[in-house]
RNA sequence: GCCGACGUAGCUCAGUGGUAGAGCAGCGGUUUCGUAAACCGCUGGCCGGGAGUUCGAAUCUCCCCGUCGGCUCCA
């Protein structure tokens, strides 16, 4: 999961005990070995450790699969192999020993791993009782060093990841060096369950996804509508503070365009059907860059207006795969914060830096602080020249530098029109997510023939950049909504206070506080069903999370001012509307 | 799309072949109350959809749709 790829519990570093990658590592063999008594004649394909625990593929005799019923089962037979504590024995093996070993058992999988072994390597293996494993290692002593683990779920695998190749059948497992280790990891799994964007969705009644409607589409409830105006107020003022023009484009356009653009030749896939039109065909849009293309082309450039800065809130549709979407995180409808900029060759590098200022300014003001970016390079298939790349990428690599961010290299990772940098935030629970992406493009201004005119009154290509900071609006939402587990802050919270009346008598009085509220520019309510004790409606403010209410009775009335409760800690302050008002503008930086 | 699981009221869930249930929400009434739930009553379901087995199906079988956990891909 690109954007999911979750970390939930502490890191894997070993505060006691064995390394975990190596403790996980050998559980995923135990766990091999039973499945392998279990269903003889079963072939195995890897088993890696990996972040929370580990795996392993395999294929079953006879096209079996597991169900959730045979994790006991297979549990119960690690842990009897466990306690007849075999040893993890490695044995080195030359190349012909090794395919006869394994082609004697009949494990294609691993016949065809050792083939793909460069010559010179060695080759380890590794027995666990008589379970026999192509593998590098290390592992622990013998089975009775893994203290605690758990098989979590099975689930199917394409060998390789290919979808051409055989689906295997892998379980899921994790393991630690101590039950309450085991326990708090499983806690943590709970956690997220509980912050799940969502079971917040419906409880806040922020939006939903109606079967009705069609999978991967969105409704944006009332709430749920705020908070994306509100994201979408700030990101527009930020934009237009940072030199971008905004602009609006349809959302369907002549299929020669995308032709044109090159995007129906490799991105068809993605793209919806076509519908016919007067004799035309016309696609909706799953990207923007070709009509804010069209903008730039509309009248001929010259350098001075460079470099020039498109950016659009733009809804995109693409076709995913029905077992691909995933509430608001994979959708087949979504909002991208988009923008282009076409620039020249010799200012890339301060574009870059822009907007890599931007997404930092963004991201802390979302309350995202922690930023981590990967660096992609030239793949094998690509456009462009290799100097146009090398040109690209060195800009890159100087711009993170400068901007002292730490980044990792993809070698080969990039799009084939161009190297991305793809930046991730961490949440609250330490998970990482993509949202902004910066791509380099040698591909689009070649087929549309951009130009603009130079001070040597010559014709030049510019350069464009395309990004996304907040990546998705849809996306970007349930990422923040997991990491603040739903009480939003102040400036983003749909409905930032309730003014909570003792009793009827008080609900004029009550009225009257949010109106001055309202008046200041805040998001109000005054909860008035008749028969509700105060203790219900505080129990709903909360359970609502709002963070604020005013409470109002009848000392309250007297006194002209509220009781100011802290939704969120508990906090009870007397105070006058003009402070509240202060007060609330100071916190939600209004 | 593929592998597995699941789909009962708006929500959370009970109900394994014999008359569809609970709590919360909603609605009506009574209560006017000081920091997380007042009380009483009522409504609400083609048991995801279709076909089949059966005297009889929420329950068993098959097909379809959707959701969830993965694979792949990505914002």
């Amino acid at each position: 999961m690109a954007g999911r790829s979750h970390t939930i519990g502490p890191t894997n570093m070993a505060e006691n005990g064995i390394d975990l990658e190596t403790l996980r590592h050998s559980a995923a063999h135990l766990m091999a070995a039973a499945v392998c008594e279990l269903w003889p004649g079963a072939e195995y394909g890897i088993g890696p450790s990996i972040e929370d625990g580990f795996y392993y593929d395999f294929l079953l005799p006879e096209g079996q699969r597991f169900t959730d019923e045979d994790l006991p089962q297979i549990e119960a037979r690690m842990r009897e192999i466990a306690s007849r504590r075999p040893e993890y024995l490695r044995q080195e093996l030359s190349r012909q020993q090794a395919l006869a070993e394994f082609g004697r058992r009949e494990q294609r999988f691993k016949v065809e791993l050792i083939e793909r072994i460069p010559e010179g390597e060695v080759i380890s293996c590794y027995r666990t009782g008589d379970f026999f494993d192509l593998c590098r290692g290390p592992h622990v002593h013998d089975a009775s060093e893994i203290p605690a683990f758990k098989l979590l779920h099975p689930a199917g695998a394409y060998w390789h990841g290919d979808e051409t190749q055989p689906m295997l059948q892998r379980v899921y497992g994790t393991a630690w060096n101590s039950q309450p280790e085991l326990d708090l990891y499983l806690e943590r799994l709970e956690q997220a369950r509980l912050r799940d964007h969502r079971k917040l969705g419906r409880e806040l009644d922020l939006f939903s996804i109606s079967e009705e409607l069609g999978p991967g589409l969105v409704l944006w409830h009332p709430y749920g509508a705020t908070v994306r105006t509100v994201i979408e107020d700030y990101w527009r003022q930020a934009h237009r503070r940072a030199g971008y023009q905004l602009v609006y484009t349809p959302h369907l356009a002549r299929e020669k365009l995308w032709e044109t653009s090159g995007h129906l030749g490799y991105f068809a896939d993605e793209m919806f059907g076509a519908m016919e039109v007067e004799g035309d065909r016309y696609r909706v849009k799953p990207m923007s860059c070709p009509f804010h293309i069209l903008i730039y082309k509309s009248r001929a450039r010259s350098y001075r207006e460079l470099p020039l800065r498109l950016a659009e809130l733009a809804s995109v549709y693409r076709y995913q795969r029905s077992g691909t979407l995933h509430g608001l995180l994979r959708v087949r409808g979504f909002t991208q914060d988009d923008a282009h900029i076409f620039c020249q060759p010799e200012q890339v590098e301060e574009e870059l830096a822009r907007v890599l200022r931007l997404v930092r300014e963004m991201n802390a003001r979302f309350g995202f602080y922690e930023l981590e970016v990967d660096l992609s390079t030239k793949p094998i298939k690509a456009v462009g020249s290799d100097e146009l790349w090398e040109q690209a990428e060195s800009a890159l690599t100087r711009v993170l530098l400068a901007e002292e961010l730490e980044y990792k290299l993809n070698p080969g990772e990039g799009a084939f029109y161009g190297p991305k940098v793809d930046i991730h935030i961490r949440d609250a629970m330490g998970r990482r997510w993509q949202c902004a992406t910066v791509q380099f493009d040698f591909n689009e201004p070649e087929r549309f023939g951009l130009e603009y005119v130079g001070a040597d009154g010559q014709p030049h290509r510019p350069v464009m950049i395309h990004r996304v900071l907040l990546g998705a609006l849809e996306r970007f939402f349930a990422v923040l909504l997991e990491h603040y587990a739903g009480a939003l802050p102040l400036w983003l919270s749909p409905v930032q206070l309730q003014v909570i009346s003792v009793s009827d008598d008080q609900l004029d009085y009550a009225h009257q506080v949010a109106l001055r509220l309202e008046q200041a520019g805040f998001r109000t309510e005054v909860p008035d069903r008749p028969g509700d004790r105060m203790g219900a409606k505080i129990r709903d403010s909360e359970l609502a999370k709002v963070p604020y209410a005013a409470i109002v009775g009848r000392k309250e009335v007297e006194a002209n001012n509220v009781n100011l409760r802290n939704n969120r800690n508990n906090e009870q302050t007397p105070i006058s509307v003009e402070d509240l008002i202060a007060r609330l503008r100071s916190e939600s930086g209004s």
